[in-house]
DNA sequence: TATAAACTTAGAGTTAACTCTAAGGTCAAG
DNA sequence: CTTGACCTTAGAGTTAACTCTAAGTTTATA
């Protein structure tokens, strides 16, 4: 039986961080002391590390959640339920990789276009292309 | 001269956000009326579009507050002072692309890995996965 | 003149996931 | 018995960039 700073130590979490996972409803200690002090389980501990895995591999603590709804009753759920979160999930990040890779290939561009000295900005083409208002375009051009 | 709304049904902008705009320090009506009415002219249309620019490619507000800077006394400003701005935006997004690369990956392995069908998630490999805390190493793997 | 659309301000609310604070109780060691 | 580390709770603060509300004013139109 650990307490919260052990467990915290244990999982690399803050006790702060395994409260409010608690408030959260992710997890809860299997005992109280009569003082109230949280005492985790082996059990316990598993579900912190399920919950941390889960979190660093990028699902919400609401994905967690369901995940977890569905770890504690496996048979009521199928793999298709568990599948659609992780595709959903994959689909977001898919989408904000698009964004910022759209990000990345213009600051390229407009890095490329300046030439970055000590000289004065009157001419720089990175402020032009701010300016022009099609800097948002960025062509695909030899890399 | 535009009034706040015109502005905003040019720009795209809400005529929130260009209050919010000038409450963060980006932009000032030239010209208010009697009543208060901002009233914008050409080169604040500008500034505004210059904004609109810079935050699509992901600069910060506060980002675009010093490229403004920069921007109305280019004579005492840099290139490098441009580009410091922008690498260090690049820089910023390479690391976020990164870090989505490798939920990304590890997400599709997941993905792989469960039938996805109508089949009892007891023995689902994405939930094994998820507890066995080391689902976050995704290995170099055959596409 | 009356109505509606558009404008004004100050300030609160939203989102996610923590992160921290205050004020106080508990426990082991010396 | 006292010190210090650790624990408790409720609730506020953080961040970024909006987004919205309330209550009231102005302006254009019919
Ligand atoms: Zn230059
Ligand atoms: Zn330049
Ligand atoms: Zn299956
Ligand atoms: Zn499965």
């Amino acid at each position: 039986m650990l307490r919260i700073g052990e467990l915290a130590t244990k999982t690399g979490l803050t006790a702060h961080t395994i409260r409010f996972y608690e408030k959260s409803g992710l997890i809860n200690a299997s005992q109280r002391s009569e003082s109230g002090y949280r005492y985790y389980t082996d059990t316990d501990v598993r579900q912190v590390e399920f919950v941390k895995t889960a979190r660093k591999i990028g699902f919400s603590v609401d994905d967690v959640s369901t995940l977890l709804s569905i770890r504690v009753d496996k048979s009521n759920h199928t793999c298709h339920d568990v599948t659609e979160i992780t595709q959903r999930k994959l689909n977001d990040v898919n989408e904000k990789i698009s964004e910022l890779l759209l990000m990345q290939q213009t600051l390229k561009i407009l890095l490329n276009s300046c030439c970055g000295g000590p000289e004065s900005a009157t001419h720089c083409s990175i402020m032009e292309a701010l300016d022009a208002s099609n800097a948002l375009k960025p062509r695909i051009i030899a890399e």
